[in-house]
DNA sequence: TTCTTCGTGATACGACCGTACCATGATGGT
DNA sequence: ACCATCATGGTACGGTCGTATCACGAAGAA
């Protein structure tokens, strides 16, 4: 048998590139020979690799959520050894907004892909559309530990709060891209609904106190 | 001079049959032939009117913001004369939720247009963002007013507060339009940030108490 | 009536894009 | 040493898309 190579790096190799030139020009402007050109490699390759452009499309977006979830974990990580609710919290929340080229390109192209996904069928099929309820349920899970430990008000809504959070962050995340909204009042808005949820220990005593 | 037809009248027309193609098959999907088509006109017509596909489609982002006015201010007519300041910024989030099949073709364009005008610098350059501001605009007066006449809570940020419950709105919709969100899962979490804002007379007046 | 100009149609052109086809090193098992 | 097979390159084909060109009917102005 002949030389044997790696097909696995070889499509993250090709992949990267297709996300790197997608970040760039936009998702709808990429084309096989740009991804070959910036990968550097031929156009038979990519096509060698991902038979067709479909694929690619299909595996640009199983690597970005997994790249995308790796930087998450980098920053929880970086939080420190077991941070508390709201710095975990903090952490996701600030590792979607677009603040850096590498959010910036999670962003953009997530947002795409979602687009996308409302008149192409094919796309919706794919289970990408994981990564958001996954992102609610962690965050629901998160609050309802910080109202346990007497940390957020007990009387919220924990999904709701989790879903308005997400939610707040993404259209946000949109309004920094285009140049609308800058970082600093976003994180700004942010930190006002945590200040909300994530009560100071002396109110919470007095809020669970005459009622 | 022969026939003299109305030119806006036309272009209206085929801008209408743009948006409508648009809708189904996606903004990137839309070609020159399609809008003819749609429009039942011939291909050389949509060239007459708008003599490249730039031109159309910067046109279409701004008929579809004056369909989008007219929309919201359909629904503020509905909602009876001078209503109170919440009902108006009900009437306004929820004109914006992809409900109905108009809804949910502005909510879809409006959506590819902005993820567009990132990586399209000349549509960047169009003045269709002047909408958000608008309304982030208006919305922080209406809460101002609220605050004003004793209605919503008078420790509340009205601009921080427009601000969560448009962001909350946009994604939301997104999250309805791709079938991870039902439409009252969404009309609840912002009824509940409604609620959350707008007091009672009754908690305004204990709030406004000892303090 | 005639003529100029607007409105409309049919069709052609050039570019690009995804895909298919053909060719050829390279390599390791037998 | 040989050869089956994997990896890679070059190139051509069919289709589509935006745009340009040619042509003609229609109607008001002279």
């Amino acid at each position: 048998m002949p030389k044997r190579v790696d097909h696995e790096e070889r499509r993250t190799q090709i992949a990267d590139a297709f996300i790197r030139v997608a970040g760039r020009r936009g998702l709808h402007a990429v084309g096989m020979r740009d991804v070959a050109a910036e990968a550097g490699v031929s156009l038979r390759l990519v096509q060698y690799y991902f038979e067709t452009k479909e694929k690619l499309l299909f595996y640009g977006v199983q690597h970005l959520t997994d790249r995308f979830t790796a930087r998450v974990g980098t920053r929880l990580a970086a939080a420190g050894t077991d941070p508390g609710p709201r710095a975990t919290i903090e952490a996701i929340l600030l590792a979607s907004l677009p603040t850096d080229e590498e959010g910036r390109t999670f962003h953009l192209l997530y947002s795409s892909y979602s687009i996308l996904s409302v008149t192409d069928e094919a796309l919706a099929a794919q289970p990408f559309l994981d990564n958001p309820d996954a992102a609610e349920n962690a965050l629901t899970g998160l609050l309802e530990q910080a109202q346990a430990s007497g940390l957020a008000d007990p009387g919220a809504d924990a999904r709701t709060e989790a879903i308005s959070l997400l939610a707040m962050t993404a259209t946000m995340g949109t309004g920094i891209l285009v140049g609308q909204r800058s970082p600093e009042s976003a994180i700004g808005v942010l930190h006002h609904h945590l200040d909300r949820i994530f009560v100071t220990a002396e109110t919470a005593v007095a809020e669970e106190g005459p009622i």
